[in-house]
DNA sequence: TTGTATGCGTTATCAA
DNA sequence: TTGATAACGCATACAA
C-alpha cells in the first residue's frame, strides 16, 4: 500500500507542503486553501506519517506501560482506566509485562527508551530505583501506579493501603477478635510494607498486643496465600480472623480454606484484599478492601500527559486514592 | 537527553556511516573495523532511531493487537502468549480495547494502520469483513484470534469450539439426562454459533430431541449469564442439566444459581465455559470446556510474524486449536 | 500568510 | 568491502 504524502496533498490542493504542513499543525491557513486542502486529504485518503513527523519533532505519541503481571484482574483494571484517558490524548499504548523480575524491567524499560517513548507508566516490581532514576535524569517522564520506590523522588499515584489494611483490621476488632493473623506480601514492595503497617497501626490503636508468630509474610503469589494459610490455621493457637493483604494472597487463602473444608465467618473469620471477579459466588461473599483501580489507571495517565505537556510543576506529585471496604459475613461477630 | 546517532559512531570509529550502517544490519565488515565500531557503540551508549530506520524501511516493528474487551481472564491469557511470542521476534504491543463495539473497532483499526504498525492480531467483535478485508487488500498482515467471520479470507487461530461444546454436551447426556438447556451466546459472534452448533449435533447423536424453549441466547455477558438462567430454571418444566457457552455467560449463570441458593450438581447440573480464576473455590467445583489460551495468542502471534516477514504461502491458514473438558461433580449422574 | 529549502537519522545505491 | 550521497515524509526557519 502506497500512502499519500503531504506533497501530494499539496500539488492536488495547489498549495505547498509548507502551508499543507501548518494546516495539518493547526496553524492558521487562508480559508479557501484551507478548503482545497480538506478536500485533497479527502481525496487521497491521507494521512501523517507518524515516523516522518516523530523524526522532526523527536515525540512519538507514544506510551510505555511496563506491568509486573498483566494476568491480573487488578491490572487490567488499572491498564483499561489508563488506556481511555491516553487514548483521549492521542496517545497510542506500547504494553509490556516484567514478569515480576526486576531484570525484566531494566530490560523493557530499556527497550521503551530505545523505542523512543514520550512517557512511561510504571508498576515496579519491587523497591529499586537505579534505572528509573536515570530515564528521569534524562527528561523521560516516569509516573509510578500502584507502588512507589524509597529514596526515589518520582510521580506517583497509588491507593492509600495503610488506611485500607487499618480499617479492614478495625473492623475485625470491632466484631471482637483479639487474635488476627495477617498473611503481608513481600516487603521489599511498597503496597506490602504499607498494608502491613496499617495491620500493625490498628492492633496498636486498639491496644493488643502483636504476636509475631500470627504475622507471616510471603510473596504476592496464590501459592504463598494458601501456604500462608496452611501456616496460620495449623498453629497451637490459631487466630480467630486473618487479614490477607492482596489479590493472589486472597485467592490463595480462600483455595486453603476451602480446601480444609471449612466456612468462611463460621470457622475462621476473613478479610481479604481486591476484589474477586467471583465474589459473589462464595458464600459467604468475602470481605475485601476495594481499590479505585480505574481512577488508580486515570489519574496516573493524566498526570504523565500534564508532565509530557511539560509541565512539571510540583514534582514530584504524589496522588493516594482513598479505598473502600466491603464488610460481610465472613467477619463473625463475636460481640 | 541527546541520543548519539549513526553518524557519531563513525566519527569515533573512524569508518563511514555506510559501514556502521552495514554493521547494524548484519552484513559483513572487516574484523577490525567491526571493533572499532562496537567499541563506539558502548562508548556513546547509541541504539538504533527505530523512527528513522522505521521511515526508511517502512517497517515499525510493531504489532496492533484488538480486543473486544480486555478487562476477562480469557482475552487477557491470550494476549500474554501473543506478548511473549511478538517479545521474541523483537516486535513491541499496541494494545487496544474495541469495547465490543464495531465503529470502535473500525476507528481503531483505522488508528493503527496511521501508526503504521507492521501487522495485526484482531480479536472481532462480530461477524462484520469489510473494514478487515479492506486492510489485506492493502497488504497489510491480519491474524484474526478466537473468532473467524464469515465470507473473509482471512488466517486465524481459533479454539474447536463445535467439539468442546459437543463433549461437553455429551458427558451430560452421558450422565443420564435428557432435558438439557443451553445458554448460548450472540450468533453473530463466530464462537457463539459454533457452541450452539455442538450442542445440537451432541443431542442429535444422541437422539435427543431439541426443544427450542431450552435455547436460550444472549449477549456474551454477566447479565445474560443470569439472566438466562433465570429464564431456564423458571420454566414449568426445567431442564436438569445446563449447557452455558462462555466465560462470562457462565459467571452470570452461577450468580443466578447462588443467588437463588441453589447447589449446583445436586439441584441443578451445570457445564461452563473457560477456566475461572476462582474454579476451585466453588463447591463443587464446576465442569467447564477449557481452551488452550496460551497457544492461541502464541500461534497468532507466530502465524503473523511469518506474514510479515512475506511468507504468504497457504493463504488462508486456519488453526483450530482442540480444547479439554474438565468433568466435576456440577453434573449429577442420574443413571 | 505563503513557498522554498534544509535537516531529522537511517538505509540503499553507486562508484571506487 | 568501503565511502559518499540521495532519499524516506515531515516541520520549520527564512525570505518573500
Amino acid at each position: 500500500m502506497v500512502m499519500a504524502t503531504i506533497k501530494d496533498v499539496a500539488r492536488l490542493s495547489q498549495t505547498s507542503v509548507g502551508t499543507v504542513s501548518r494546516y495539518l499543525n493547526g496553524h492558521h491557513v487562508k480559508s479557501a486553501n484551507r478548503a482545497r486542502i480538506e478536500d485533497a486529504i479527502r481525496e487521497l485518503d491521507f494521512s501523517i506519517n507518524p515516523l516522518a513527523r516523530g523524526l522532526r519533532t523527536n515525540k512519538t505519541k507514544t506510551v510505555g506501560v511496563l506491568i509486573p503481571e498483566l494476568a491480573n484482574n487488578f491490572s487490567i483494571q488499572v491498564m483499561e482506566g489508563m488506556e481511555q484517558t491516553l487514548d483521549e490524548h492521542g496517545y497510542s499504548l506500547i504494553i509490556c509485562d516484567s514478569r515480576n523480575n526486576i531484570d525484566t524491567e531494566r530490560e523493557k524499560l530499556k527497550l521503551m527508551r530505545d523505542k523512543l517513548v514520550d512517557g512511561i507508566i510504571l508498576m515496579p516490581v519491587r523497591d529499586e530505583g537505579d534505572h528509573i532514576r536515570d530515564l528521569l535524569d534524562n527528561g523521560l517522564p516516569v509516573v509510578l501506579v500502584d507502588r512507589l520506590i524509597t529514596n526515589l523522588s518520582c510521580d506517583g499515584v497509588v491507593s492509600d493501603s495503610v488506611n485500607g489494611a487499618y480499617r479492614a483490621v478495625a473492623t475485625i476488632i470491632n466484631r471482637g477478635h483479639k487474635r488476627i493473623g495477617i498473611i503481608a506480601g513481600p516487603q521489599n514492595v511498597y503496597t506490602a510494607r504499607e498494608r502491613l503497617e496499617g495491620y500493625l497501626r490498628a492492633l496498636k490503636d486498639y491496644n493488643i498486643q502483636v504476636d509475631e508468630s500470627l504475622v507471616y509474610k510471603g510473596d504476592y503469589t496464590l501459592a504463598a496465600g494458601s501456604g500462608g494459610m496452611e501456616y496460620l490455621l495449623g498453629l497451637e493457637d490459631p487466630p480467630s480472623a486473618v487479614f490477607v493483604s492482596n489479590y493472589h494472597l486472597t485467592l490463595g487463602a480462600l483455595k486453603a480454606i476451602t480446601g480444609r473444608g471449612m466456612t468462611l465467618g463460621a470457622d475462621i473469620s476473613f478479610f481479604g484484599y481486591d476484589q474477586l471477579e467471583c465474589s459473589e459466588l462464595i458464600k459467604p461473599p468475602v470481605s475485601v478492601v476495594v481499590q479505585a483501580v480505574e481512577a488508580l489507571g486515570r489519574q496516573a495517565a493524566e498526570l504523565l500527559v500534564r508532565r509530557m505537556k511539560g509541565d512539571l510543576s510540583g514534582f514530584p506529585v504524589v496522588h493516594r486514592l482513598k479505598t473502600e471496604i466491603v464488610v460481610t459475613d465472613s467477619v463473625k461477630k463475636l460481640i
